[in-house]
Parts: structure tokens; sequence; C-alpha cells
DNA sequence: AACCTCGTTTGACAATGTCATACGCGGTTA
DNA sequence: TAACCGCGTATGACATTGTCAAACGAGGTT
């Protein structure tokens, strides 16, 4: 694959910078950070800024993301096909199941939620489209690995963040770990990414066999799980539940 | 101000025509759209390509948004003062008036929502933080308008689309319309962007005294209005919660 | 089997972005 | 008050870089 464009591919490295840390950044704080010239730095940030991707603060002259990316984010979940699929069947299982529903994907090596249900009658929740969950400490990060073992061995290269005392960060424990999701097709985590909570998910499927995302619900362990495993009656809705949304997407039904 | 990078610019404008149509596009398809070389095009989508910011389809090789874009609105949200602050008062409003709840801010001639409360016990709506909304057809749109005659004078400039029957298409008539909502201090739309649809709206005010957005209900006119004229108790919410926004801003209480 | 159309590659050319240097401003220090 | 930082911004010469016409090759259609 030849040549990129330099110029877009620091311009995304900015926007990439800008999107990580959540405070506004100065051009000389970027430019030691990408070890460029500040000179160059700022005519990027002049361009991004005139096509609305970047703004500038008028009193302190730093830089923060721009309101063209909500947009082009939204329309992003417009086109995406397996959000557009999953819309009725996440509803559907969270009234079945009464707990969050969640869809993710796999992006950069974590699980990017592309559709969020909150659990039914409890508002005052921060929906988060868009976030990026840890990938080996929820079990719609843990289908996703099991299914992408190249992505795998990538992930297990860098150290594993350990979020609570149940988080998995022995590669050799995941690798088994995973083993078994993908004997059984769904997976499980409680406590690894928060101490009270935890998630089942499935796979879904895609018609070319490929599984594109996940489908889960999070809930508190007392809840999800009976005698330290799934409850039989939810780990059966996650999965009927992802099994439908990959009909809707093509997969054979199987 | 000085040169803009072309490559930056251009490969912004593919994103926003991505971002307009729905379905996927081709590479000879935007060339013509805007008038480049379509080997041009092609190197600048591999770009995008190579950054998340597009993806291409392996079946057709056509191209859509990407799930970086996703993301990176989803920090956007972050990072946004005007939407962090609301993020309380939009959920009291939603409670005291009953009604769906949106906070927009001007952008590109249009209503950008940065925020969206269901009405409460009203599921299965969909969250449309991200979408634009018609400026001259919404309260939302009037109060940023009222507040931006500049703006307001550039959207005139075009014609203006017409949703309902009741949607003010007569610049004139705008022009008297925003006139009253700057002289009142709120904005009203009984259905003129959807027959059965309504909506208020105040003004929020940050520590410059900037009109840096706006927020509103939205629900149907038999609920909002009375006798032709806003209910006054929701007004009354509607435009308090909007000064508690303000304040935490830094807004002069005024 | 000839012929589209589309996504992709190529390579010479010069337009273009780069980057060291300089500028001007605000804040802090001596 | 004046010297001095540190910042965001402007400048301009240079050669790196992106551009674009033309050609390639794979699908599909005629």
């Amino acid at each position: 694959m030849p040549g990129r464009i330099q110029s877009i591919e620091r311009a995304a490295a900015i926007l990439r910078l800008l999107s990580g840390r959540s405070r506004r950044l100065g051009v000389v704080e970027m430019a030691n950070e990408l070890g460029l010239p500040k000179g160059t730095v700022h005519g990027i940030l002049r361009t991004l800024q005139h096509v609305g991707f970047v703004e500038q603060d008028p009193e302190s002259g730093k830089y923060r993301l721009g309101a063209a990316l909500l947009h082009m984010g939204s329309s992003y979940l417009d086109g995406n096909e397996l959000r557009t699929r999953a819309l009725n069947w996440s509803d559907s299982l969270a009234s079945r199941t009464h707990e969050e529903v969640r869809i993710g994907t796999l992006h950069d090596g974590r699980v990017l939620i592309v559709h969020h249900v909150f659990r039914p009658d409890d508002s005052m929740q921060t929906l988060d489209v868009g976030s990026l969950m840890p990938i080996h400490a929820t079990a719609l990060g843990k289908v996703l690995l099991a299914t992408h073992p190249h992505v795998a061995e990538e992930v297990m290269k860098r150290e594993l963040p350990s979020y609570t005392d149940s988080t998995i960060t022995d590669p050799k424990l995941l690798r088994r770990e995973l083993e078994r999701v993908r004997e059984r097709g769904w997976a499980s985590e409680a406590g690894e990414l928060q101490r009270l909570r935890s998630s089942l998910a499935a796979p879904i499927i895609d018609r070319t066999g490929r599984t594109v995302g996940a489908m889960g619900i999070f809930g508190g362990p007392e809840r999800l799980f009976a005698a330290r495993s799934p409850r039989p009656e939810l780990l059966t809705h996650v999965r009927e539940h992802a099994q439908a949304v990959s009909r809707e997407l093509g997969a054979i039904p199987w």
C-alpha cells in the first residue's frame, strides 16, 4: 500500500491528541508531543479550525475539538449497519432482561460502543455511545478478542491494565479464557472492570461469517450471576438476541 | 488569515460529502462532485482510511465514514462545557415539564444538538445528539438566530425550506419573529417543523455575555400551548433552567 | 470476447506544505 | 519600569510532497 498524505496523517494525529486529552491543548504542547515544528502544527490547526474540526478558545488561544466532529460521528452511526439492524433487538433485550444493553465493535484494540440502551425505568445514566471500553475486562471485549486472535495477540503484547483485583492481567489466563469463549460462544465478566458490575455478551456475525460486533448486558453480579455462573435464562436471551441481529445482517442461520 | 493546507481542506470536503449522503460513495462519484481528479481523491481516501476516518466496503469498494469519527465526536462532547454544565439541569427540566429536552448550538447555519433528554417514561425514542435541526423551524434555532443577526441574514439569503404549511418561509416575517424573540427573551414554534410537534426555548449565555446555545422542550402543541400561546408555567421552567445553566457558565446573574 | 466502469497504481512535474526564523503580545520577574 | 520569558502567529526560501494525466486490471455487462 503506497504513500499516504503526510499532512492529513498529521492532522489526524493532532485530532487524536486532542481527543485523548480532555483539556484544551496549546500549539507548542502538541508540537512537542508530536515532534513537529510549531509552525507546522499551527498551519494544520488553522486549517482544521477553518473546516470546523477544531475550535480555538478565544481567551487562552488553546485548541479543542470542534463541533463538526460531533455531527460526523452521528452520521457514522446512521450509516452503521450493525447499529441500525440492532436497534430494535437491543430494546427488546433490555426489556426482557431488565438490564442495560450495549453493542460494541472492535476499534483500535478497544471496544467502541455503537449503541447503548439504559436499564428500563432507570434514568440518570449517561449514554456512552462513542466511548471506548477496555477489551480484556468486558464480556463484549472478550467476545471480540476470541474471534480476532491476531488482535488478541497484539493486545497482549502490551501490559494488560488492571481495574479491580479480578481483572485478568496474565496473558496466559486470558488466552485460556478466550479459548473458553470460543468453545461456548459467549463471554462473561464479573467485577473485572468495576467491582460491583458485570456483563454477559455474545457475538454478532455478518453474512460473510465474520464477527463484526458483540451485544451484551451489564448489571450487578448479584443479578447476572447465580452460584458463580451466569444465570441461564439471561444468557439465553443475550445469545438469542445476538443471533437475531446476526440474522438481520444476513448471517447464515445456524 | 493566510494559507490553509489544501490536502486537509480536501479531506474535510470528502468527509463532509460522506456525512451528507447516507449511502456509501465511490471514488469517481466524489471526484466528480468535488471537481477533482479521481487519482487525487483516491490518495486522500487511502490516507483517511489508514487513520480510521473512512472505511471501505470490501465488496463494493465504496467508501463510508469510519469509526474513529464516532469516538472523536463523543470526545468533543466530553470537552464541551455547555453540554457538561447543562447535564443536570436538562434532566430537571425534563422531569418538571414532562417533555423532551434538547440543547442546541449554532453550527454551520443549523442547530447542532449537543444534548437530548427523552420525555420521562417514554422510551423508544431515538437519541439525536449530533444531528442538525433546521434553524428557522425550531424554537432553539429562533433563539440562536435572534442573538446572531449576521447568521440570520446569511441564512435568509438562501431559500428558507418549508416543512409544513406553518413553516415561516418569508424572510420579512422571520425578521419580525426574531425581533419578538429578542424582546421577550424566548422563542416558540408550533407545527413549523412537524405538524403535530412544537417547541419552546430560551438562550444560554456564557461569561462573556454571548449566547452560546439554547435549551428547550419539545412536545405536542396541545400540551405546550393553550389558546395559541405557550403555557406560562412551562415557559417559566424553560427560562429558569436556561438561566441556571447560564449561571453555571459564569454569566452575570440578571 | 469486446467493452464498459470502477478502484487502483504509476511517475514526472511543480505546486505546495514545511520549518527556521522572526514578530508581537501578555504575563512574570528583577 | 524594563528586561525577559513563553505563547500563538506570520514570513519566505527551499525541496519535499501532493497532484494529476495516463495506464492498469478486475468485475460486470453487452
